[in-house]
DNA sequence: GTCTATAGGCCGATAGAC
DNA sequence: GTCTATCGGCCTATAGAC
């Protein structure tokens, strides 16, 4: 297991950045709570990145791919069927998710309040547009926008991790009550997501 | 129809103070952008609010009572049937969020980043556990935790209007094109929520 | 590469005139 | 109630010593 000490400076300050902007936003962090996470002076943080804007663009850019950039190849394989994308995407989902839970609210609310340039690094629209999983779905429910069975699927999946912060505010549920449903929908999206695809409106 | 004039001082404040909050979440809204949006001094801000903080205290709480709080009381209606209650879910929220976008991307990411007293405006925990559509759910399907169910419906609803900043980003859909989407859900979420029910694993 | 010290600007809040 | 002017503090960024 790599240690703190052993990461270089840099690689601290990228770690430190991580997790001080995904708790508290790009406005609400400040280069001084980066630089006491990390352990270092706050000057060789600009002396590394430059500026707190680069810093960020560089994390975000990260965060980005690492929501996107695994499945979207696993919805446009042409090697397997629908129902093994949906459990290929599940299974890949919850691993990502259960690793890095509060990624999609940072990705989104984010993405909400900045103009950033992620558009151009991750061309998802001419991905998923004309994609095989599309296709497939197509096939099943011709007459409807398959773009509504992708959004229950990928809601279904993502959203409970979107409001992970209102169960802890209001008591909902603790964390391990929380690791065990999301544990327990890791089978069942699967199975629901079948059960819908069989039952045309 | 009121106009932008006709409104009080503190109402203008209220309102442009809704909106700036909105956009840009707490930390990353001055006092000086909310002032110029509702058209007036800087100092008045104060005067009627004391801070930027009792300002926001303020507006969360309308929000999130808008968010909850009247969804809530149609899950603890002994008088109507799990069916009519997807039904009346379904309108009153697809009408709220017709309205206020954004209005969940807010409320979760402040509730997120920010330690709020809204808990002890709205005990949602004490309504939703033991309520009247948690003990029907479980009629239908012994063998699952009904939450389960509660949070596919409330997944399907909201995430489209949580994941609305990223279609824009990402140029996926248009704004008319949401808004031709969200209506076709209208109608299908309630048939798929129906769909689910009768068919447990 | 890493430190200290500080520039320079912005932000929340208030004093005080009207 | 509303304005102008300004304070005091914090924040990003950099100059310059080591």
């Amino acid at each position: 297991m790599m240690k703190h000490q052993d990461l270089s400076t840099e690689d601290k300050i990228l770690l430190a950045a991580s997790k001080v902007f995904t708790e508290k936003g790009y406005a609400g962090t400040k280069t001084r709570d980066i630089a006491e996470e990390a352990g270092i002076n706050l000057a060789l943080l600009n002396y590394y990145f430059r500026s707190k804007e680069k810093l960020f663009e560089q994390i975000m850019k990260v965060k980005v791919v690492l929501l996107f950039g695994q499945i979207l190849p696993l919805f446009n394989n042409k090697n397997t069927t629908l129902e093994e994308k949906i459990d290929l995407v599940s299974e890949k989902y919850f691993e990502i998710l259960a690793k890095n839970p509060n990624l999609p609210l940072f990705v989104i609310s984010e993405i909400q309040k900045k103009t950033s340039e992620i558009t151009s690094v991750l061309p998802v629209k001419g991905i998923l547009k004309d994609s095989v999983i599309m296709e497939q779905i197509k096939e099943r429910q011709p007459d409807l926008n398959p773009f509504h069975f992708l959004l229950n699927f990928l809601s279904m999946t993502i959203f409970p991790f979107v409001v992970k912060p209102v169960f802890s505010q209001f008591n909902i549920m603790t964390d391990p009550e929380f690791k065990k449903f999301v544990e327990e929908r890791r089978t069942l999206i699967p199975h629901w997501i079948k059960v819908l695809l069989d039952h045309p409106k």
